[in-house]
DNA sequence: GAGTAGTTTTTCACCGGTGAGAAATACGGG
DNA sequence: CCCGTATTTCTCACCGGTGAAAAACTACTC
């Protein structure tokens, strides 16, 4: 017998496309097999991230900044729009993020000189040290995140997931 | 040579870990061959499919819930607490989507007559006619985010993220 | 070199989420 | 019954995100 409740039986996805084939059963719910995962193991994974890095004072977006700046290797700046870039986020929300930030001392805003529209980031040395302090612990939790993997599972998970983000891609486009 | 800018050359993770591996040759960038892609690919998701959503006036949080209740089954009634379970959401959240629903029309609160502190959300006519159009746009919408996928792919993917998900949750309990 | 189009970032008004704790209610044991 | 504990939802103060439009600047064209 395969129909489960609601506790902790089995996998939620797997309940959720059981009730819709009993609700609807003209419909086909099966890219909720690939989707509905998706949106669940991110706010697993987003809720598990944020713990030891608000412990630091940071928010995942700030955090998400700094890491950027950090592999970019030095001086350790990049524009407001490079950022935005790189962060799947909006202009609007870069500006945001920056402004907390710049608040803490862990970045500084420079002025392009050639081109003053554009506004250059760069890593204070307390946001240096605070990033790559927290980097490392990042790892090590995200480590334990997949521990229930194998890694020929791991590697796997990673090419489709490459794949997945290009049909996204794709998608987008038109 | 590997080494790309910025732009649109390989996949953006695999730039990211180059950088790291260049800037810190000590730590091992591993997880993020998943958790990267698993970030991104969500971002991308999320995005898509709120645009549809919101031509109809609703947000991907009120349909997440209309959603809920509708494959319930009649008469299309779950508790706030069961809302905030299935959803990964906070208690004040749904409180916050329940009033947005409510105020709108498209389900009503009855407090339950045996236990004054449960609140039963249920559909009303609207929600449910709203729903039932909107759900089949959706999958709709969700089958070509996968369309670059093979029906192999999409299935060894769903097998892949629901052991991640169970991961997660491993990674959660300690 | 003035006008126009295009770009980069910021501002504004809003939505949606959280954690901590309050409020209301239920329940078990003396 | 009454008390302490647990459960369920809501309130409050806050963070973080968006789209649209403004602001500041560059660059093209005539």
């Amino acid at each position: 017998m395969t129909g489960r409740v609601q506790g902790t039986g089995a996998d939620a996805v797997s309940r959720v496309i059981e009730e819709w084939h009993r609700e609807r059963p003209d419909l086909d719910p099966s890219p909720i097999e690939v989707l509905g995962r998706l949106h669940r193991s991110f706010l697993l994974y987003q809720t598990q991230t944020s713990r030891p890095v608000a412990a630091a004072g940071l928010s995942l977006a700030g955090f998400d900044v700094l890491a950027a700046l950090r592999r970019s290797g030095e001086p350790y700046r990049l524009t407001a729009g490079e950022l935005a870039a790189a962060s799947l986020v909006s202009s609007a929300g870069v500006t945001l993020r920056l402004d907390r930030l710049e608040g803490e001392g862990l970045l500084v805003r420079e002025r392009d000189a050639k081109d003053r529209r554009v506004v250059h980031c760069r890593l204070t040395p307390a946001g240096l040290h605070l990033i790559d302090r927290l980097f490392a612990e990042h790892l090590d939790n995200e480590r334990r995140m997949l521990a229930a993997l194998k890694p020929k599972e791991r590697t796997q998970l990673a090419s489709l997931l490459e794949k997945l983000e290009r049909s996204l891609s794709d998608a987008q486009e038109q």
